[in-house]
RNA sequence: GUGGCUGUAGCUCAGUGGUAGAGCACUGGAUUGUGGCUCCAGGUGUCGCGGGUUCGAUCCCCGUCAGUCACCCCA
C-alpha cells in the first residue's frame, strides 16, 4: 500500500521551496514597509464563521469547504483569509488598541474543487487586511503597495481593474435596476445566468458565455447609479491612482464571487508567464460592514489576497542561485572524526558544509563535491593529519594549498567571500 | 461538479497481443589519494491500480485513481 499526497495538494520538495521562501520573504519586506505587522490564524475555524461572512451564497460557502465535525461542533478548513483575520480582530478588541490596524498573512487556504493550473486544493494566499479607514486613499495605496511589489519581482504585464459595488443602498437600488433589464431577456441568457437571476444576479456581470457577454454589453452599469459618498470614494480612489500613475481600468463587470464586498473592487491579472486560464493574481476590495455582522465593532476595512502558486506560474522558472559552500572529504577512518569537528567549526562561523561520512575513494568524494557545486573542497586523509594540515581545494578555480588546520576556517570563509558573484 | 486528453526507469519519452527499451540523471571503475570532459560497467520498472476479453495483455474493453486542459468558480 503506497499513499499519496490528495488530489489537488501537493509536497513542495527542496530545490522548489527556495522559490517559495525568496517570494515570500520580498513579500513580508513590502508589508513591514507599509507599516503591516503579521497575524497567524488557525486554519480550522467554525464552518459558521465562513457562511456569516464569506457568505452563503457565496460558491466558495456553498461546496467547496471541506468540513468536518468534532464533538458536536461544525468544522471547515478556511478557505480563504479574511473571516478568520476578522474574527482575531474582534476577538483581541483590536479595535480599542489603535484606530487602524494593519495585518497581513501567509499561508494555506482550502478549497475542493477541481484542480487544474493555478488552482489546488491547497494552494497558498499571501494577503492583507486593514481596518479602521474608510477613505480611498488607502484603497489607492494598496493597489498601488501590490503594484510596486509584483513589478518589483519582474512581472511587467499586470492589468489592474478597478469596481465599485457603493454601499448597501447602492447595491440594492443597482441588482433592482439590472434585474429589470435582464428578466426581459433572460432567454437570450445562458442556463447558468438564468439560475443566477434569482440568487445573485450581479455574478451574470462576469459570466464568459458569449450569450451572457452579449445581453450584459448593453445593461446598466453600477457606476451610472453610484450616488453621494458611494460616487465621492469611488472619484477619490481614481483620483488617487492617476496621482501615483498607476495605470488602471475600470470594470464595471468586475463583481467578486465573496457575498462581503462593498465599494471598492480591484483585481490584478498578469498575461505572462504559464498562467493558463487562471490568471487572476490578486482580487480584493473593501468590506465595510463585515466586522459588525460578525459581532464586531462598526469599522471599514480593506484587503486582498494573492495566489502564490499562480504568481510563481507567473513568475516562470527563475532559478534562486544556491548559496556557496564547502563540501568535506574525509578520506579513511582517522579522517571521518576530525571531518565532523571541522564541519562543526565551519559551521559555528556560518559557512554552509556538506560532510559526506559514507567512505569512499577520493575520486568518488571528489565527484561528488563537484556535482554539489561546491566551491570548496577540504580533503582531509591521513597524509594532512599526519601534518596538521587540511588541502583546500577551490573547485571552480582548479586550485588547492595545505592549510593548517587552526587556520582553516578563516582561509575557508575568505575564500568562500572573495568569489561571491558567481 | 461536467467534458476532452494523458498515465512505461528518478526525469524526458519510444515501443509491441507473447511476459521491456533510449537519452539524461544516479552509482562504481579506468595501476594503489585528486572533480567537472571522455570511456567502460551497473540497479534501474508491480509497464498508475482493479477487473474483463484472450492460450497469453504493457498494448484491446470497462471501472477506478492521479495528472492535465477547458467549463464552473476563484487566488
Amino acid at each position: 500500500m503506497q499513499f499519496r499526497a490528495l488530489k489537488g495538494m501537493n509536497d513542495l520538495l527542496p530545490g522548489e521551496t527556495e522559490r517559495w521562501q525568496r517570494l515570500e520573504a520580498a513579500f513580508r519586506r513590502t508589508m513591514e514597509l507599509h507599516g503591516y505587522g503579521e497575524v497567524r490564524t488557525p486554519v480550522l475555524e467554525p464552518l459558521e464563521l465562513f457562511v456569516r461572512s464569506t457568505g452563503e451564497t457565496s460558491e466558495i460557502v456553498e461546496k467547496q469547504m471541506f468540513e468536518l465535525e468534532r464533538g458536536g461542533e461544525r468544522l471547515a478548513l478556511r478557505p480563504e483569509g479574511t473571516p478568520g483575520a476578522a474574527r482575531a480582530f474582534i476577538g483581541a478588541n483590536q479595535h480599542a488598541r489603535e484606530p487602524v490596524t494593519r495585518w497581513y498573512y501567509i499561508g494555506p487556504m482550502f478549497r475542493a474543487e477541481q484542480p487544474q493550473r493555478g488552482r489546488y486544493r491547497q494552494f497558498h494566499q499571501a494577503g492583507c487586511e486593514l481596518y479602521g479607514d474608510a477613505g480611498p486613499i488607502v484603497d489607492a495605496e494598496m493597489i498601488g503597495m501590490l503594484v510596486e511589489f509584483l513589478s518589483g519581482l519582474g512581472l511587467e504585464k499586470l492589468d489592474v481593474a478597478v469596481n465599485s459595488l457603493g454601499g448597501p443602498t447602492t447595491r440594492t437600488r443597482y441588482r433592482e435596476a439590472l434585474l429589470a433589464y435582464l428578466e426581459p431577456r433572460s432567454s437570450q441568457l445562458s442556463e447558468h445566468a438564468q439560475r443566477r437571476l434569482r440568487d445573485n444576479p450581479l455574478r451574470i456581470l462576469d459570466s464568459k458565455d458569449p450569450r451572457d457577454r452579449a445581453v450584459v454589453a448593453d445593461a446598466p452599469s453600477i457606476l451610472d447609479v453610484l450616488e453621494g459618498d458611494d460616487r465621492a470614494h469611488f472619484e477619490g480612489l481614481c483620483r488617487a491612482l492617476e496621482a501615483l500613475g498607476i495605470p488602471y481600468r475600470v470594470d464595471p463587470g468586475l463583481v467578486r464571487g465573496l457575498d462581503y464586498y462593498t465599494r471598492t473592487l480591484f483585481e490584478i491579472q498578469s498575461t505572462q508567464g504559464e498562467l493558463g486560464s487562471q490568471n487572476t493574481l490578486v482580487g480584493g476590495g473593501r468590506y465595510d460592514g463585515m466586522l459588525k455582522s460578525l459581532g464586531g465593532p462598526d469599522l471599514p476595512a480593506i484587503g486582498f489576497a494573492l495566489g502564490i502558486e499562480r504568481l510563481l506560474l507567473a513568475l516562470g522558472d527563475t532559478q534562486v542561485p544556491r548559496p556557496r559552500r564547502c563540501f568535506i572529504a574525509p578520506v579513511g577512518e582517522r579522517a571521518m572524526l576530525e571531518g565532523l569537528t571541522l564541519a562543526r567549526d565551519l559551521r559555528r562561523s556560518g559557512v554552509i558544509v556538506e560532510l559526506d561520512a559514507r567512505g569512499g575513494s577520493l575520486k568518488s568524494l571528489l565527484r561528488r563535491a563537484s556535482n554539489l557545486g561546491s566551491t570548496i573542497c577540504l580533503v582531509l586523509g591521513d597524509a594532512e593529519l599526519d601534518r596538521g594540515v587540511v588541502q583546500v581545494k577551490e573547485l571552480e578555480r582548479h586550485t588547492q594549498a595545505d592549510v593548517p588546520r587552526d587556520q582553516v576556517v578563516e582561509h575557508v570563509r575568505a575564500a568562500l567571500e572573495n568569489g561571491a558573484e558567481r
